[in-house]
DNA sequence: CACGGCTCTCGACAAAAGTCAAATTTGGAT
DNA sequence: ATCCAAATTTGACTTTTGTCGAGAGCCGTG
């Protein structure tokens, strides 16, 4: 990649303003362009991640609740976005936060494996950019020719994009209509290698996804209304990375299940870090049966969330007991 | 540490204002407060690294000198500061690059070794805050009592204030009169330990100081000028965290090295990441040493340093040839 | 070589952020 | 309970920053 010349300005108008502390007129002046300019650089700069601004996520952690949680469900760690409190819409706070925590957890060098969903769409939309050309974003399951803007593939280049990283997207259908072709595509060498790849993935991030009609599989057609309920009458209780788990967090033994081309859950759990972002208060169950599955280490939710969660935690315990 | 509600509000007001990107009127607004108050809170969390504001030195090492140096050198990562182009004061701007650097190189939960010298602490005073309760920042070497304020044990504090780290110091001298009674304060428990610990570090931040009447340890009063030159005719090529090498990098055989209380050279190289940074040309030959001697594995210096050392590579190179 | 289409740059204005002294609250000591 | 000192908060003011349309420079093309 060779230096351009306004990428070079860049980088000095962003050295100087941000390292230095200089104002944007001693900047203009040093490089001898209107401070108009400058201004426009340091937008460019903060764009492509070459100044990088972050926020600590401590306060959301810092909670007696999170701690409690990550005790009760024996988390990494957990991430509580205070719903009354900030702005008018809440979900936009979970992701805002998951977004940070993302950034947070992201080290040079990994390969983060991310699957997709309304919830990764909008955090992709929001995080901040930032430069780090040696990470490797992989997608972690096939994809669904959906009329919707956060396919799997965009969800993937997308944060690939924000990251300056690269994407690693791969080119087969999420669903196939039969189990023998769904077997054959993942035997192909270029699909096999890149499903076995997801293991080694250092950080993941994913949402979980409901059993019902709302299903972004549903909406996109791969599975009707009525086979997706079937399909909870056989013990369905959420969707991730495009396959249906049981309330244990396994994979449901399904023909669907057998028609899909996504990263297995063994695969899932061998990551270190597995960040789940859960933004809809209707994902309860699900989300509890992907906990139990060990399919999260790190969890993003909103106070509401949370409260049930240990709520739920509390009856566990007192069952126990 | 209790969280007090004032540190709740500056981490609100700073989540809103970056995070979000609200304006300073809006965060004022939800938060009910003034946005005077606003503004304060904001320098607030930018002083205490509940914000991080970071450029990228990319620019830096993507020199195509730095790659040579690299080579020349086996060193794993060099870092060049165009002394001419930018600023009234070109050793500044060594000392901004390489508290960058030096940010970007800690991790959380870090040990990171610190010495002393003009240049540390002009690196500590212009370093910009951060979060990271889990690093703990060692002093390499003993205290020299002098009326400087870049002391052993301030570059040490500084920084892990700067860092929000635990700072240990420690409380010898860096020269004794005897070297009974050196050997003797090394073998105390506490002392030991502090020197043991220090090959456990991750990351050491040091410069190299010459030879001559200018030296600190001349300044301090650890030596006299007439003995720093004797020492120079002995074979005296640097200073390194309080001992004297020659020009192999080796600790010089000498009565002033075994009255000196601090890290051993073996330790100090036995840290993963050692930065050196050096702002002044004329220590171009202590330099040279400190690198003959493995005792820098990044490197931080100016522009013409850099020609100056490569100029050196293509000498030995020919000679070689 | 003249022509659009393109990006880059600038000046001027509007918006936002920083600052400071005065006012208010807080916490502790008497 | 009362006072005082220290810290916090505020409104008003100044400085700094963001933005936008106009104009300048650049390049491939007819």
């Amino acid at each position: 990649m060779a230096i351009r010349p306004a990428e070079q300005l860049i980088h000095k108008a962003a050295w100087l303003y941000y390292a230095h502390g200089l104002r944007q007129d001693e900047v203009a002046s040093q490089l001898n362009i209107s401070r108009a300019s400058v201004a426009m650089y340091l937008r460019k700069a903060r764009e492509t991640g070459i100044v990088n601004i972050s926020t600590s996520t401590q306060l959301f952690t810092d909670d007696v609740m999170a701690r409690r949680l990550e005790d009760a469900f024996k988390l990494d760690a957990v991430w509580i976005a205070p719903e009354n409190a900030y702005l008018a819409d809440p979900s936009t706070d979970i992701a805002v936060l998951a977004a940070s925590v993302f950034l947070e957890l992201v080290r040079k060098g990994d390969r983060i494996g991310v699957a997709w969903g309304r919830t990764v769409y909008t955090i992709a939309d929001i995080m901040s950019y930032a430069d780090l050309q040696d990470v490797t974003v992989v997608q972690l399951c096939g994809n669904l020719g959906a009329p919707y803007s956060y396919r799997p593939d965009q969800c993937t280049m997308e944060i690939a994009r924000r990251l300056n990283a690269k994407g690693l997207n791969f080119y087969a259908p999420l669903v196939l209509s039969t189990e023998e072709l769904a077997q054959g595509l993942r035997a192909e060498p270029v699909i096999r290698d890149q499903l076995a790849g997801v293991a080694d993935c250092d950080l993941a991030l994913y949402s979980v996804g409901a059993v019902d009609a709302d299903s972004h599989l549903v909406k996109c057609g791969a599975l009707a209304p009525a086979e997706m309920a079937a399909l909870r009458e056989e013990g369905a209780a959420g969707v991730i990375a495009g396959q249906i788990i049981d309330a244990k967090g396994e994979a449901l033994d399904c023909s669907y299940n057998r028609r899909v081309i996504s990263a297995e859950l063994a695969s899932l759990r061998a990551i270190e870090k597995r960040l789940m972002v859960v933004q809809e208060d209707s994902k309860f169950e699900p989300l509890l049966s992907a906990i139990a599955g060990g399919l999260c280490t790190h969890l993003v939710i909103g106070a509401h969330m949370a409260a049930r969660l240990l709520e739920r935690a509390g009856e566990a315990g007192k069952k126990a007991s």
